[in-house]
DNA sequence: CCCCTTTAAGTTTTT
DNA sequence: CTTAAAGGGG
């Protein structure tokens, strides 16, 4: 009955491909995909849409969101594959399939810009990142004069995470406070009023930021008409990583397909991470029965990734959470090599461990590709990268400090945003500021001035240059014009922007050498995108992931080893899997022991990093570890024990050992006075 | 009013 | 280590 190009697929991944197609009813109702890690989730998902086209559904009405630009791109490459397999020759059709793939927030900003008109929007606006909507925030905070409050205010940052959780879980800020920053609590009224300036500024400005994107969209689907509309655009709405999305994505989707026909949503609840970002594993938990009839659900618990010693490890860990999952995974992967839990005297010898298996692997014939080091926060990775660069061995970093958030990359940025939108208070401010002789006040004072005119750019050219700075006031309106103009052509703009920020990065920096070869790499990711735009809009909502060592990113061609922060391996895998510092204070995190809650999901996090692994997985704990928080003491070194979520119960899943192997009897007698095993710590470890 | 220095605090994970 | 506020010289 089954087409060809289903057969390879097991039962339940069929039904999944199959639901309501061919029914005679065009849109099936809802449909729930519990998928487990490594069970084919992606392919499913990319066979599902592959079987709605082929069977006649038109791919410029499929709306595809997933949790990143990436997985968006790799859907669409699988779901073209598939359709050129089955259909042939008659695929060429194909070429611009799936125009709706992307992710909320990158879909939410072409709706706002295409049904502007609709809702009061000025279809120029441009959009903040994160850094510049805690800038703006910081500047509404001076101006309501919470920066000079007798005991401190909480930062920009803070302020913002504030906000954000309010407008994503759609909660009261009252609530927020009290669950989420209690800290912050005796400053409800100061924050309120301090939110209410910072959207006024916003919109004065026309500048979104990434909540807004999702906010206005959830607005703009409130409206009974447009939502009709908006919803009547597509046929099928499918959502990937369904557990990591927040009320107001569970919102803007209901809204989309109020009766869930031709709604499939797709995730794992036991993966579920990103709480911090007000995701909440509810939506998935509570999918079935939003409607009536309630969804159907498939659960793939057949993995078809790791070996059944690493799952056997990994199911150990989860089946330890606090919560009941859906699920336990198994599969058909034999092998004799359980995951390594090794234990190393400190970080320093756990960079020479990584280091020596990852060669050894490499002697193997296994490529530097095919290996990935996971840790929970960004800086675990300091020493491993310091041991990699010494020993020439190339790697690429995903997560934490990105390429875009360096302060000479957006310097030129923010001159590209000032000519497109000239209200962008966050990029004027900064950007004058870099001129000599220009601080706080006369920027302010000349954005108060341009702000209210008509076309703000012509206006600053009246203004008299401030005293002190000189011929560069000059130069810099001078380039503003060409920009505005538009004259110079994209993407030869960047390079326009670039010329005339050159001199003020040898000012301002020592290291302006290495910066400068940022700029051209800048310059050529610029050469990617068709104006400027889009290059703006798109490099903010899908910033360039990976940070590496080389100046520029490595060709394609050649090798490289992975490392990554847990959160951005998601739905990735490797077949050698390192994770570092498998500790308490590290995984679980010791900023996130403060509620059950978050323990639970430190717990998702290391099941999470355990389960990328396909042959071989090793866990290490460095006995002590660096802690550099100037909390009380200072630097130092810290005892650490392994991680709580693998108790003693645990360990017959594990092939324990120590590195370096103990050194032989006519070892130095001072070596053997070295602290090897840190007893003590065991001893406490036994009973956690 | 700018800008440099000193002092004092905060600090994960990301669209 | 990085960012924020405050103080002092120009």
């Amino acid at each position: 009955m089954s087409a060809a190009y289903l057969e390879k697929l097991n039962e339940r991944q069929r039904s999944a491909v199959e639901h309501g197609v061919g029914t005679g009813v065009h849109t099936g109702g809802p449909l729930l995909v519990i998928a487990g890690a490594g069970s084919g989730k992606t392919n499913t998902l990319a066979h599902r849409v592959a079987h709605l086209i082929v069977n006649g559904a038109d791919p410029r009405r499929i709306l595809l969101m997933t949790f990143s630009r990436r997985a968006a791109a790799e859907m669409g490459r699988r779901v073209e594959r598939i359709c050129a397999q089955v259909l042939g020759g008659k695929a060429g059709t194909l070429s611009d399939a799936l125009a709706w793939a992307g992710t909320f927030h990158g879909i939410g900003a072409r709706l706002l810009r295409e049904h502007a008109s609709e809702i009061g929007v000025d279809p120029d606006f441009t959009i903040h990142d994160r850094e510049d909507s805690a800038d703006l925030i910081n500047i509404v905070r001076h101006e309501l004069g919470l920066s000079k409050t007798e005991s401190r205010f909480p930062t920009k940052a803070t302020c913002l995470a504030i906000y954000s959780r309010a407008v994503n879980s759609e909660r009261p800020l009252d609530e927020v406070l009290r669950d989420n920053f209690p800290w912050c609590s005796a400053w409800e009224k100061q924050l309120r009023e301090l939110f209410g300036a910072y959207v006024e500024a916003k919109q004065a400005q026309n500048v979104l930021d990434y909540d807004d994107l999702l906010l206005y969209w959830a607005q703009m689907m409130g409206d009974g008409a447009l939502a009709e509309e908006v919803g009547g655009r597509y046929d099928h709405v499918l959502v990937d990583e369904y557990q990591d999305t927040n009320r107001l994505q569970a919102s803007i989707l209901l809204a989309l397909k109020p009766n869930g026909r031709g709604l499939t949503v797709v995730g794992d609840d036991a993966q579920s991470i990103y709480s911090f970002r007000a995701a909440t594993v509810r939506n998935i938990l509570d999918f079935p029965a939003t409607f009536t009839p309630a969804a159907e659900i498939i659960t793939l618990d057949r993995n078809y990734r790791s070996t059944q010693p690493i799952l056997a490890a990994a199911n150990g860990v989860i089946e330890l959470a606090r919560e009941r999952f859906t699920k336990n995974l198994w599969t058909e992967r034999e092998s004799a090599e359980r995951p390594r839990l090794v234990t190393v005297r400190d970080e320093a010898d756990q960079a020479n461990y990584v280091v020596e298996q990852v060669l050894q692997n490499r002697e193997c014939g296994m490529l530097l590709k095919q290996q990935a080091v996971l840790f929970r926060t960004s800086h675990h990775s300091g020493p491993l990268e310091v041991e990699l660069t010494r020993r020439n061995i190339p790697f690429v970093k995903f997560g934490g400090l990105k390429f875009l958030d360096s302060a000479h990359v957006k310097d030129v940025l923010a001159a590209l945003r000032f000519a497109q939108n000239p209200r962008d208070r966050v990029a004027g401010f900064r950007l004058m500021q870099l001129l000599p002789g220009v601080g706080p006040q006369t920027a302010g004072r000349v954005l108060d001035a341009i702000a209210a005119e008509p076309e703000p750019l012509t206006a600053l050219s009246e203004i008299p240059a401030p005293p002190r700075s000189g011929d560069h006031w000059t130069s810099f309106v001078d380039m503003l014009h060409i920009l505005r103009s538009g004259r110079s052509g994209w993407p030869s703009e960047i390079s326009t922007a670039r010329s005339w920020y050159e001199p003020h990065l040898e000012r301002i920096h020592e290291d302006a050498e290495m910066r400068k070869a940022d700029l051209l790499q800048l310059e050529q990711i610029a050469t990617g995108y068709p104006s400027r735009e889009r290059f703006l809009t798109e490099l903010t909502l899908d910033p360039p992931d990976a940070t590496s060592d080389q100046a520029g990113a490595p060709l394609l061609d050649e090798d490289y080893l992975i490392l990554s922060t847990i959160h951005s391996a998601k739905g990735q895998e490797w077949k050698s899997v390192f994770v570092l510092n498998c500790v308490d204070g590290c995984i679980p995190s010791d900023l996130g022991v403060g509620s059950t809650a978050e323990v639970e999901e430190e717990r998702r996090l290391l099941y999470v990093a355990m389960t990328r692994a396909k042959d071989s997985l090793n866990l290490i704990t460095p006995q002590r570890f660096f802690t550099h928080g100037q909390n009380a003491q200072g630097d130092r070194h810290v005892y650490a024990s392994r991680s709580r979520f693998i108790p003693a119960t645990l360990l017959q899943f594990f092939e324990c050992s120590a590195w370096p192997v103990a050194a032989p009897a006519a070892a130095d007698r001072r070596d053997a006075q070295q602290l090897r095993v840190d007893v003590r710590a065991r001893m406490r470890g036994m009973w956690r």
